[in-house]
RNA sequence: GCCCCCAUCGUCUAGAGGCCUAGGACGCCACCCUUUCAAGGUGGAGAUCACCGGUUCGAAUCCGGUUGGGGGUACCA
């Protein structure tokens, strides 16, 4: 066994004869540029090459917390230059289905995680050499390893039946006694189990636990032990109807993949012994284990669909992006130790470390979610961008709350007005919708800023009006609009803050938009003339008889 | 119930016995910038490091216990 920095003596440094020995420091305290390897390397040093899978199931869309443990694993497998396996667990037929597999390979494609073995590899036909890659096509090798646990009296029939099950189960949560399979069928003689058999009882199949303790050391938590008598009994690998069960397809997967390192959520932490035991009756080396921490609801409960968006689909409709949200998912539960937070998926994986994750869950956290695709939005390029909307657009089109479609020569030049202000992509419609709209809403109300009455307002809009008209078509730009509409406000005594606040209603139908005199030049000429038209007109008729 | 894991501002975290009167970020508040909204800048409030003992000259950090929280306990994954 590696060891780990929860061995005996709580310092890491032992196995490091490099560091100087008064001062015991980590690497990340003090990054010297003659810093040595990573500890990284002391803990994989085993001579298996590294190889490390995720292995979502098909059961539901791709879920924020497969995300995350399919991140940590690629971030590990690119850097230690192992190799990243993606496999599906398709077996439970009936709650599987096409639709979900492609929304999480097409989820995880998003994210821009890349496997080097997979049923599919960049879209591309399977590849690697340790396939199928989906559990569906691996049923005569479950078979055979059961055969052979069978042979080897490490498993064994059981025939009991459901009903009977459940009564045990029952019986003992009555008299206070944990849940635990009473090993009915572990010595059955072979004449009980031909009886058994004769009565038409499908038989499933039972691993022998045995007695004893399993110990593992954690990468993330430690040196770790369970006894056999906490796992509830002799468990069942193969069910009555031939259907191999998890833990079981799971370890012979790992082995059959040659897996040296499991790296999955804590929930899974008590039922390692199992898988344990499994290699060990298979006589196979076991991988290194890492459990990652959960991510959690507010509650602080594990992440629900109940009571959180799970689904990254809804992410991405939304108009989080990619890269805010890898960065963000490698934030909950790891920290590079320097004050730095925005990184690349390339940075993060330069900057990894597998035994700095931290240990308890994660409360997930929208808002800093939110800021964080904030600032990658900001920093994204202008016609990267352009592409990144032009959905979102399309979407707010294909809703009706926009009349026409900008041109991508359109949305490029609204860049530089909108990137600092979106935090999702999704807001572009609240944004700029009103540009692309035939009419917008007035309110007459507001209309008129808190100082001015409408008289005011009528007035100041007219006289607006009356200059932009002046401009022209032809000089129409921002630079051009701004001096004369500032005279005309130092002329009447009007704050220039009022005289825009009433064009911009005008205009947009809005009281927060863009800068305005960018956003009167995105609307176009003839349009702000004509929403200043409609304005003018909404205000009472008589405003202009007062104020004369 | 039993087993396992965990515990630093509301949230994400830094912290590896003296550098800690505990640092950063999100969020919140104020101010600056400013035509609105943002962005950005500056400052502020916010953590008796869950609690109690112990080890030590010295503990957020090491040890034990307590409490609290979470996860697991299927012929689900």
């Amino acid at each position: 066994m590696t060891p780990t920095r929860r061995s005996s003596t709580g310092c890491r440094c032992e196995s490091r004869p490099w560091m100087p020995p008064p001062r015991c420091r980590s690497r990340r305290a003090r990054p010297g540029p003659e810093r040595p390897p990573p500890t990284l390397w002391s803990m994989t040093k085993s001579e298996r090459p590294i190889r490390v899978r995720i292995a979502p199931s098909p059961t539901g869309p791709l879920h924020i917390g497969t995300a995350r443990s399919t991140l940590f694993n690629y971030l590990f497998a690119r850097r230690t230059g192992g190799t990243f396996i993606l496999r599906l667990e398709d077996t439970d037929a009936a709650r599987s289905s096409i639709a979900y597999e492609k929304d999480i390979l097409d989820g995880l494609h998003w994210l821009g995680l890349t496997w080097d073995e997979g049923p599919e590899v960049a879209g591309e036909a399977a590849r690697g050499l340790f396939g199928p890659y989906r559990q569906s096509q691996r049923m005569p090798r479950y078979a055979e390893v059961a055969a052979r646990l069978l042979a080897a009296d490490r498993a064994y029939p059981c025939y009991c039946t459901a009903e009977e099950l459940e009564a045990e189960r029952a019986q003992a949560e009555a008299e206070h006694r944990p849940p635990r399979y009473s090993g009915r069928c572990a010595n059955l003689t072979p004449a009980e189990r031909a009886a058994f058999q004769a009565e038409g009882r499908a038989a499933a199949l039972r691993f022998r636990v045995g007695e004893g303790i399993v110990a593992f050391d954690d990468i993330i938590r430690g040196h770790v032990e369970i006894g056999t008598d906490a796992l509830g009994g002799d468990f069942v690998i193969v069910r009555a109807d031939g259907g191999p069960l998890f833990h079981f397809t799971n370890v012979v997967d790992d082995i059959a993949m040659k897996i040296s390192h499991v790296i999955r959520g804590e929930d899974h932490l008590s039922n390692t012994p199992k898988h344990i035991l499994l290699f060990r009756a298979l006589g196979e080396p076991i991988p290194q284990f890492a459990h990652l921490p959960l991510i959690l609801n507010p509650d602080r409960t594990k992440m629900s669909k109940r009571r959180s968006q799970t689904a990254v689909g809804d992410y991405i409709a939304q108009g989080f992006i990619r890269e805010a949200l890898v960065n963000y998912l490698a934030l909950l539960g790891w920290a590079s130790g320097t004050e730095e937070e925005i990184f690349t998926l390339d940075e993060l994986v330069e900057r990894f470390d597998l035994e700095t994750v931290h240990k308890a869950g994660a409360v997930f956290d929208r808002e800093r979610l939110e800021w964080l695709n904030g600032q990658w939005i900001r920093r994204i390029p202008p016609d990267e961008l352009v592409e990144r909307l032009r959905p979102f657009l399309e979407a707010e089109a294909v809703a009706g709350r926009i009349d026409r479609m900008p041109g991508d020569d359109e949305i490029r030049s609204l860049v530089p007005m909108v990137r600092e202000r979106l935090p999702l992509l999704g807001a572009i419609g609240d944004l700029v919708g009103f540009l692309f709209q035939d009419e917008v809403s007035l309110d007459p109300a507001s209309l008129v800023p808190k100082r001015w009455d409408a008289a005011t307002a009528a007035e100041a809009l007219r006289a607006a009006r009356a200059v932009i008209a002046d401009v022209g078509r032809v000089s129409y730009e921002a630079d051009e609009i701004e001096p004369p509409l500032r005279r005309l406000a130092e002329e009447r005594g009007w704050k220039p803050g009022d005289l825009f606040m009433a064009i911009r209603v005008a205009a947009t139908g809005r009281t927060a938009t863009p800068p305005l005199f960018d956003t009167l030049v995105a609307l176009g000429y003839e349009r702000t003339l004509h929403r200043l038209d409609r304005a003018i007109a909404a205000l009472p008729a008589q405003g202009a008889a007062a104020t004369a």
